[in-house]
DNA sequence: GGATGTGAAAAGGTTCACAGCC
DNA sequence: GGCTGTGAACCTTTTCACATCC
């Protein structure tokens, strides 16, 4: 869903604008297979084992890299530490990305203490909540500060990315203001579909949706009979 | 350690010729939709609204709906109710649906909690969990259960979906519990590519995917103003 | 008049298969 | 010999536009 233009060919100067949507999603799990090659000590991959880790195929997966200006030896593979850092580099991580998480409740907690933001290359450098009860008490390694303050201290801090978790109704505040605040990527929790200006993207993750995607497929496997 | 490699594994599993994948995944957004005109005392919508709400296009909805037996009445529209109904029956949700988490930490009893579990057509019959520590205390309104027992209890409870929210290096065997269990729907939270047999349904979920997606997008953004 | 349902066309992704380089 | 990179075929999904029915 990434806007379509037709113009100027800007294609040499930037590839990133024209990398299909299901390319992009699937970057971080090949980071994450490098990322686990590279701590085993191994120094080169070929695009079928590469594969292999992330359940998809080969093919795709070299045509996936050739997107971006990956350069894998022929006869020889993929070198992991510098895939790596291209792969880096394209997702935007060649610098550290500070992230804010609105909601300190129990999932905005339990996302806040997740080892593996770090890992990824990000920063969590605020928690936000609107209960007096939860403002200023510690989270996550940072004392969580009411959401009055977002604007002013995500741009004392650099927050750049927004993570929501907070219950539906308030879910399409918290984004207003992230909004309003400068933020222009956010990862939605709540199960409520936000609008927002089109320069901000969000991306949705919801329990429910997945649940119910999930009982789809197990029940047709038992019904085997569709409509 | 297998690895599974070779074939195109991509395939996810289910005979084909029914509803693309696609079209399965925007379902529980319609569902949602039709639930909250429902409750807001709607009894019919037309496509250009309901589209509208879950932020798809008007064509798209109206040829997703056409795959399952569903009735709008031209020049009318679509019945909220009985469209409800029948999404809800092709997703298996006309019975309810027992799941089980797997991990009871902070992410673990953050699901349990979630309240739009039992909202969205399930009922969460059982928590597990490895450590001696947890087993016994209560989350989400159920005694956690010791990962041991997770067969026995599952039978017993009838759980048929189950949604693994444990460590990394912990989330293989406990899939390979779910599997051997009898389950065969998973939603992942951990942040591992799964290996199960083909008849198991995996959904995953990593939060760091996620941000990397949204890193993207937002750094693409900002490289294109620069020019 | 109004809105659905659906052929037909367009767009977009995936897979194949092999030329080309190591 | 091995493995990448990619044109071309293939398949899937979206979009358009309008006949069809209420």
């Amino acid at each position: 869903m990434v806007e379509t233009v037709s113009g100027p060919d800007l294609s040499a100067a930037l590839p990133a604008r024209s990398v299909p949507a299901p390319v992009v999603a699937r970057l971080p799990g090949y980071l994450q297979a490098l990322e686990s090659l590279r701590a085993g000590g191994r120094s080169t991959v070929s695009s079928e084992e590469l594969a292999g880790m992330c359940a998809v195929g080969s093919a795709i997966l070299r045509r996936d890299l050739s997107h971006l200006s990956a350069a894998g030896r022929r006869g020889v593979g993929y070198d992991c530490a510098g895939l790596a850092a291209n792969i880096r580099s394209f997702l935007g991580l060649d610098r550290v990305r500070r992230i804010g998480i609105i909601g300190a409740g129990r999932l905005g907690s339990a996302l806040a203490d997740y080892a593996g933001i770090a890992a990824s290359g990000f920063a969590l450098a605020g928690v936000f909540d609107t209960s007096p009860r939860v403002v200023g008490t510690s989270v996550g390694g940072l004392t969580v500060s009411p959401m009055g303050d977002f604007a002013e201290r995500s741009a004392e801090a650099g927050i750049e990315l927004a993570v929501i978790a907070v219950p539906a109704p308030a879910a399409q505040s918290a984004a207003d203001a992230a909004v309003a605040a400068g933020i222009r990527g956010i990862l939605n929790f709540a199960p409520v579909v936000l609008t927002v200006p089109p320069a901000v993207h969000v991306r949705h993750v919801d329990l429910a949706t997945e649940l119910q995607v999930l009982a789809h497929y197990t029940a047709a496997e038992a019904r085997e009979q569709q409509q």
